[in-house]
DNA sequence: CACTTTAGTTCATGACTCGGACTATATGAT
DNA sequence: ATCATATAGTCCGAGTCATGAACTAAAGTG
């Protein structure tokens, strides 16, 4: 039922049988070409043509031969290490961050900066985090690896290159891809924390369900604010302007106070870092998790408040959307024991659903949103190693 | 980013292509073959192919030459009423109904019986929808309009076509699409009635957005139960189990009453057919909407609430899935004049959106859904015409 | 050491689209 | 009238790419 808007061409179904077989070789490594065939469909010729391209591209590897039970031994293939990387960046309210990953997933480069961002002049923000990229940058060429590209994770609504708004951070209609591209020289996309969180999670966070990598889920990231991303079929669900996700806005009190984005009773207005540490009568996120850990009951009613509330916002994302799983980040997971009893109570008083989603705590912490966007790039290639192969042409 | 699943050959390039092109004939016409080349980027050699393979197939046909400005005239191309026509069957509470489409969306069979199937047995309910459906098919094959297949619409869940559990009708495990194809010979899907309603909403509604058809909505139809239809980009979400887009079941008032789900403070535990009737003492629907119209002070109050706890559930849908529209249809439809303006006053009282979607009103009424099932299978024929051609042939 | 089994390559065949040459049919200028 | 120009549509040779069968390669088995 798509709507098709492009001509096939015999260029482009190439096009499509590179990514057919480079996305056989991700998912299944190490594989033989003979294997590859008959998990997609093409003849063995074909995959032999089409996997010496990817070779002779750099995006494949062949390794030593592994034997088989009867036969001729297979030769390995799988993704070139040293065949390109991407990378990944992140501007957020307390610290700057930038890693490089290998097509293969795996991390080359870390680095973060820790400073309040909030109040310090824009430009000069910008320049930190150019500065950061282009020494990631020389990193990854004295490691001989060629940088296909970056993604900038923003805590706000980003538009085709441009931050549009980023409610804790304060800024307003920033060109942050034409600044980092031109410090960098590199194509640079700009994509909302919340959204990379989740893909970061879906690829690097080890969660499965029935065995293979989660493709459906709601990723609830708590930072100073709560954002949401929405992973559907291993694809971010952006809506029809680039807001969709915004857990927390969703009004789980109906007749509750103002929130600062202009509504009544949204989950971040009653479940947020501010709220949270009013409630338990601390100052900080670490003082918090410390007075949880002695058991301190005024911090732990406000956590388990705030897991209530959590999961009255999730009860409608799941009547609504379905997904197989809930994977809380951020804040929340480090909140997790006392938060989730709350949360998943919650969520099954609120709805009546035959088969509820599982509930997961994410393991990547702050750093789900870097390697999301690192992965980005390098999953760009992959899901079009054609464009890879035009370009170096 | 898609993930690749089938080979591209050149049979499946050809089907691709025959795709694009009947789908641009659909979108435009009348069309010049010229006018398909340019829009799609294909030769006009190649779409000269394409277009006589859909004329012999019967999908395609040529009108009169239409004079241009200047050189040869061009030969109008436009979708053959005679192709091919969709059956569109609906069981629901308290009618069955049956519409035949053809390939343009021209209604050509409209058959709706009223008749409360509650508490009915359900092989005599199933054994009627067979009858209508094979009246409805004989009516066509008198018109000489083979028909390509049926959908039918239905008030609950359905996975693989066998209802799974209907809560307003109380059918569990029914192989409807079996039973429907036995009696009439045809290929029948089944489909939720609320994502159906939402596609006929769509196709016929006449709703625009900037100049074209909505593509990203949400429909609302307020039948016994409040169903909802989640439209992204022209297609139905249906999430991970297809149980998605279930807005009738969204937390509305956190500390609410246990809703029939087994949640609660479901939306439509609170504003309901069930709920407004009581609270407007009056019977039924007619009677409600005569004493609205009189200005009855207490079904005025009792709309109203409904109203508002319907724009809580829809602020929520607004953060989370970002639409262009909110579609209100059914029993909203009718109630909409004392309706909207509580749910709008209430959606901007709960978010701070800076764009908020439009709010309309369907036109459809309760045909939406049997309408939607019939351009289903009119859609599906035009999304893969190869597939049609290999079955003829 | 022949036989079997599996991996991967080679090459002729066929199904496409492309692109340019060609025909058809109109308008407008001379 | 006649020619130039513009546009629609067809025809056919060329090029691209997957297929499928035959072939080579490299192991294990009896």
């Amino acid at each position: 039922m798509t709507v098709r808007t492009e001509p096939a061409q015999h260029a482009g179904m190439r096009a499509s049988n590179l990514a057919l077989v480079l996305g056989e070789v991700a998912r299944t490594s190490p594989v033989s070409r003979a294997q590859v065939a008959a998990h997609t469909g093409l003849t063995k010729s074909s995959v032999s043509g089409l996997v010496s391209d990817l070779i002779s591209a750099g995006l494949v590897q062949e390794s030593a031969p592994a034997a088989t039970e009867r036969g001729r031994p297979a030769t390995a293939l799988s993704l070139a290490p040293g065949g390109i990387a991407g990378l990944g960046l992140e501007v957020n309210v307390d610290y700057l961050a930038a890693v490089v990953t290998d097509l293969t997933g795996m991390p080359r480069y870390h680095q973060v900066v820790r400073r309040d961002n909030r109040g310090r002049d824009v430009d000069e923000v910008v320049a930190d985090l150019v500065e950061l990229a282009r020494t990631a940058a020389r990193s990854t060429a004295s490691q001989a690896l060629p940088l296909s590209g970056a993604c900038v994770a923003v805590p706000g609504l980003t538009v085709e290159g441009a931050v549009v708004r980023t409610p804790n951070l304060g800024w307003a209609r920033v060109d942050l891809a034409d600044a980092v591209g031109e410090g960098t020289g590199l194509e640079v996309d700009l994509e909302n924390e919340a959204n990379l969180a989740a893909l970061g999670e879906m690829w690097f966070g080890g969660h499965e369900h029935d065995g293979a990598p989660l493709r459906d889920f709601v990723h609830v990231s708590g930072e100073i604010g709560i954002g949401g991303g929405i992973v559907i079929g291993g694809e971010v669900f952006r809506g029809a302007h680039a807001g969709a996700g915004e857990l927390g806005h969703v009004v789980v009190a109906a007749d509750g106070p103002r929130c600062a984005c202009g509504g009544h009773g949204c989950l971040e207005r009653m479940a947020g870092q501010q709220e949270i540490l009013a409630r338990a009568q601390v100052a900080t996120m670490a003082d918090l998790t410390r007075a949880c850990e002695r058991g301190d009951q005024a911090a732990l009613d406000a956590v388990a408040d705030a897991g209530r509330h959590l999961g009255v916002a999730l009860a409608s994302v799941i009547t609504l959307l379905d997904p197989t799983a809930i994977v809380l980040g951020g804040a929340f997971a480090t909140l997790a024991p006392w938060l989730t009893p709350a949360t998943a109570a919650s969520i099954s008083h609120h709805t009546g659903a035959a088969e509820p989603p599982r509930l997961l705590v994410s393991g990547l912490g702050s750093d789900a949103a870097v390697r999301g966007a690192a992965g980005t790039v390098v999953r760009r290639v992959i899901a079009d190693p054609a464009a890879h192969l035009a370009r170096r042409s």
